[in-house]
DNA sequence: ATGTCGGAATTATTCCGA
């Protein structure tokens, strides 16, 4: 079984590169994020004629998540209760015995901002929902862009940028109540020491002077975690195909038995 | 270059968010 996630950055605007992607990656389930789009105007078709059902929560201009999967699923939770006027950033399915979640956790903009108080109690309320409908013992997945960088291994540059957004020691500890409560961070699970990024600003190069951060990530409760075969960035759907933009995100892939 | 995108408000230009 093959699980994804991915931003792909306006789902009007990346549908041909979204297609691109499925017929060559193949996934079972997708979760994706920042789809900009109501769900009036969901290209259902498309995504049927590419094999897959759509299950979504979408939003007007900007945030909206959506599953896409192989087969039916079973739709638990739209929106993140109690967060609703944060914008369309949670989608709760069951896929046969599979809780697979999908989130765009907030930006935050800058220590400042009032958003980014607005997205430490945002990660507070998911840590307390997710304790409340999931437990560490079944298998789950929560994928997503989740906007923090977990450690300086994962930044291009902690010295310029500690204490920043995305870096501060306050998110941090919000991923972190998510790890012990029972999720790990699979791709750091299987790639230890490897410096790897999956979002690079679309300003000034930043992709070609390997400026990125690793910022969205497949979490596991242990009995997927311990399905996993194997985990990758898929790097190569950061680069323009065939003339089309990509997202400013590369898809999240991993396999599991 | 505060360097690029996507989307929306407005009608080719500006703004906002990321």
């Amino acid at each position: 079984m093959r699980v994804a996630t991915w931003n792909i950055n306006g789902l009007n605007a990346r549908l041909p590169f979204v297609e691109h992607w499925l017929a060559a990656r193949q996934p079972d389930i997708v979760g994706l994020q920042e789809l900009k789009m109501v769900d009036d105007k969901i290209p259902h078709l498309a995504f049927e004629a590419a094999g897959y059902k759509a299950v979504t929560h979408g939003q007007k201009s900007w945030n909206g998540v959506a599953v896409l999967s192989r087969d039916e699923v079973e739709v638990l939770g739209r929106g993140l209760p109690g967060q609703e006027d944060f914008g369309a950033r949670f989608l709760h399915v069951r896929a046969r015995d599979l809780d697979f979640i999908t989130v765009y956790c907030p930006n935050g903009k800058h220590l400042g901002h009032d958003d980014y108080a607005r997205k430490l109690a945002w990660y507070d309320t998911l840590a307390e929902h997710l304790a409340d409908v999931l437990d560490p013992a079944r298998p789950a997945i929560l994928g997503g862009d989740f906007n923090i960088c977990p450690s300086p291994l994962d930044t291009w540059n902690e010295d310029s940028n500690a204490g920043d957004i995305f870096h501060t020691d306050e998110e941090r500890a919000r991923l972190r109540r998510l790890i012990d409560w029972g999720f790990t961070d699979v791709y750091r699970s299987l790639h230890p020491d490897t410096q790897a990024f999956s979002w690079w600003d679309y300003r000034g190069g930043a992709f070609h002077r390997k400026q990125g951060l690793r910022i969205d990530f497949l979490l596991a409760t242990e009995p997927a975690l311990q399905r996993v075969n194997a985990v990758e960035i898929d790097r190569d759907y950061r680069k323009k195909k065939d003339g089309l933009q990509a997202s400013d995100h590369a898809p999240v892939i991993a396999d599991l038995a």
